[in-house]
DNA sequence: CCATAAAAATACATGTGATGTAAATTTGCA
DNA sequence: TGCAAATTTACATCACATGTATTTTTATGG
């Protein structure tokens, strides 16, 4: 098990950091639409078809790092800790999301103008969308395999759902008025708590 | 304000409707994208520059009615009853989406096939999300305007992501695993309820 | 160190969605 | 009927995306 990446693996990552990178340049330089998939690739110096298969469309290339972020956000939801309630291991998944803006600021600043560019380009917006939903629904379904006996299939979607949806929302709109990230990421935390406050009323009907 | 629509409305209108029928009965008979444009238009008796007046995309148009009932929803949040919570109007406003279904089962059919279709191919899957996240945002903001003293601009976007992502996630999960339409319908009921307990321990801090 | 196989990048061809432009047609109205 | 405006059309064009065959690069075994 104890694999050496190998030039060949090291290089193919090398070409697929260089595309994202040349491609954001490329996007906040001149706008995404007016940036063709043979400039970003010309740039990266591969031929337009590799772009294609190192990526599935144009879109990809900025979601592809989301994309890691949350499986890691499913991971977390697979190891439910002993003592922990299923609102409360919702809590902690989601809120690891939030950890990476902390950690570094500079990897923050590039997050948050990629987000800011996702944001403002319709198709770009559709596809986090697509992205994030999907996940929902793997999230759904890792949260009720984890807590089958507090919550059915329906009930463990409504929470994630419910949480994602609300911290999604208001995190967005918080952005569109100019808050800082902080103020966002704190939009989205009152918004979470407030989802989970309908979870936690289901979980724990009555005393 | 006694309008006639006059001939060259009417003819619009139906030849947006011819697109519009032309089109999923295509999809349906021979798969989304194995379904050119150039087909539809065609079928319709139009040029394919003309589909492109009509609608902006070929996604667009099963969105289309989407779209209108969407700003159903929208309308009924600006009406605010004097004795409501911001809780029961956003429960009234989401619970007009399912009456449709209630009312005519041969739409009902129809609306069926076209959610099915939107489900089932990403690209529509995509527009469809989109449609629905911009709509939250529009809804969010008359919220908050209609009850300014209750909810600020974040706890209404909370309030709203919440409960239409409990009931967006729930009511698909609920289809994929092979429910009716009338189970899903109750999925999609049940977890409005459960984001909006959420709401109303917010709006009602302590007795 | 070379030969061979596997993997990746490339060139090339093709199809489809989408848009701009200008000409032709249809409709509304005096 | 005749004119003006709206609509449709044909034509040209571009970017995204995919299939295929060829060339180049990397890995491995003798």
């Amino acid at each position: 098990m104890g694999e050496v990446p190998g030039l060949r693996e090291r290089k193919k990552l090398r070409t697929r950091h260089a595309l994202i990178a040349e491609a954001l340049r490329l996007f906040l330089e001149k706008g995404y639409e007016q940036t063709t998939v043979s400039e970003i690739a010309m740039a990266a110096d591969v031929s337009t078809r590799t772009f294609f298969s190192y990526f599935a469309s144009k879109e990809e290339v900025l979601l592809y790092n989301a994309r890691e972020n949350l499986d890691r956000t499913l991971r977390a939801v697979a190891e439910r800790r002993s003592d922990e309630s299923p609102a409360d291991l919702l809590a902690r998944a989601v809120g690891l999301v939030f950890t990476t803006f902390a950690e570094d600021a500079e990897v923050a600043r590039e997050l948050a103008s990629i987000n800011q560019l996702v944001m403002s380009v319709p198709s770009l917006r559709a596809q986090a969308l697509l992205l994030l939903f999907d996940t929902q629904r793997q999230l759904a379904d890792a949260l009720h395999r984890v807590c089958p006996d507090e919550l059915d299939l329906i009930e463990a979607s409504a929470a994630v759902g419910a949480v994602i949806g609300a911290a999604k929302l208001a995190g967005f709109v918080s952005l569109k008025r100019g808050d800082s990230s902080e103020e966002m990421v704190e939009a989205c935390r009152r918004a979470a708590d407030i989802a989970l406050a309908g979870v936690r009323a289901v979980t724990i009907p009555e005393p």
